[in-house]
DNA sequence: CTTATATAGTTAGGTTCCTAATCATTATAT
DNA sequence: ATATAATGATTAGGAACCTAACTATATAAG
């Protein structure tokens, strides 16, 4: 109905390699183009990819962020504390709190008191939101192996590991200039 | 003060084998588990460097959204209508309305209206917003370098050819389950 | 024991981007 | 010519995630 297959955004931004040399070359830096290339391209799937992902977890009622909350809750035995899931997440408590709101008012979670330490409050994965999961994993698990079917598996390792080694590279946005991609940043 | 370099968040999520293999035993599902680690890990990746994104063009007062647009800009004579901007962004024109409130606040776009057609009010890069351009694209270009620098020429080419793979793959997401991926809607 | 400090969670407010509805102008059909 | 439809841009309101400030509890120092 709403969901009109009518092609909505999709992003038709495929940055290309002339643009990037044209970036380049108008202000003479010694850059490689490709490279250049190659971190715009990401971005613009990583960008596609968080979109697609917001659609397809709504089809369930959730959010990327809300489902990723499930089945952390549901890989630690049903219950876990909202730090211990900011953690996992990789996002900030506050960010939690928002999530565990919904889903609790959706009755996926419900939160419990502490006894030994009156300052937390535990998530408790309830049984109709074990049974959400239960009911989406098949198409769930589906739609990702079909996103990278068109790998081979010899090719999924090799993406995997490029893919490992940009990443750690993120760290040139946001580091020091010039510093060398920090190993991840261990405890502390 | 608090220049902390406590890393802030840093998403420490990275997931792993053995977390997608759990998660597909649950329910005997016939899927393989690496295919669901690519997947996973390229969300993550992708999260990742879309923050990371923001905190680099943050260093120059833009967002991401805004410098793209100042590029899309300078890379089309400096002159562009909204309608053009919104599709070689990929977003829509309400979003590129509201990057323009933003950038012509700063004094870096201007608005025209057009005479051929009234409906339409061209952009235009101002001196200034060209100079901010010019002021950061060698570190811009420096950093993006930087980023891929893991990674030697050849890994690029097979990179970018398996990410283009993936990212066809992403309409698996959000199109009709067990079609095929469509093929980019090429500009030609 | 009392005061200072750290920690867990929440609230308040901001940013980015979205969809849907609206306004103004242009094109089309009677 | 006039009503209808289509189109370009904007406005209004929502969702996700952020930082910073706040509340309540726990721990440490004097």
């Amino acid at each position: 109905m709403n969901n009109n297959n009518k092609v909505t955004n999709d992003i038709g931004a495929i940055p290309s390699l002339v643009q990037s040399k044209r970036q380049i070359d108008r202000y003479n830096l010694d850059i490689d183009a490709q490279a250049i290339l190659v971190a715009s391209r990401l971005m613009a799937a990583g960008a596609k990819l968080g979109h697609a992902s917001e659609i397809h977890f709504s089809r369930f009622g959730l959010s990327t962020g809300r489902y990723r909350l499930l089945a952390d809750l549901e890989d630690n035995e049903g219950e876990e504390l909202p730090s211990q899931l900011a953690e996992h997440l990789g996002v900030t408590r506050a960010t939690v709190t928002g999530l565990i709101d919904i889903l609790e008012r959706d009755g996926l979670v419900s939160r419990r008191s502490s006894s030994d330490d009156g300052r937390q409050r535990s998530v408790i994965l309830t049984e109709e939101g074990a049974k959400k999961l239960r009911e989406m994993a098949p198409e769930h698990f589906a739609r990702l192996e079909a996103m990278v079917g068109l790998l081979n598996i010899e090719e999924r390792s090799v993406f995997l590991d490029l893919l490992g080694r940009v990443t750690q590279g993120i760290s040139a946005l946001t580091g020091e200039l010039g510093s060398k991609p920090k190993e991840n940043i261990s405890n502390e």
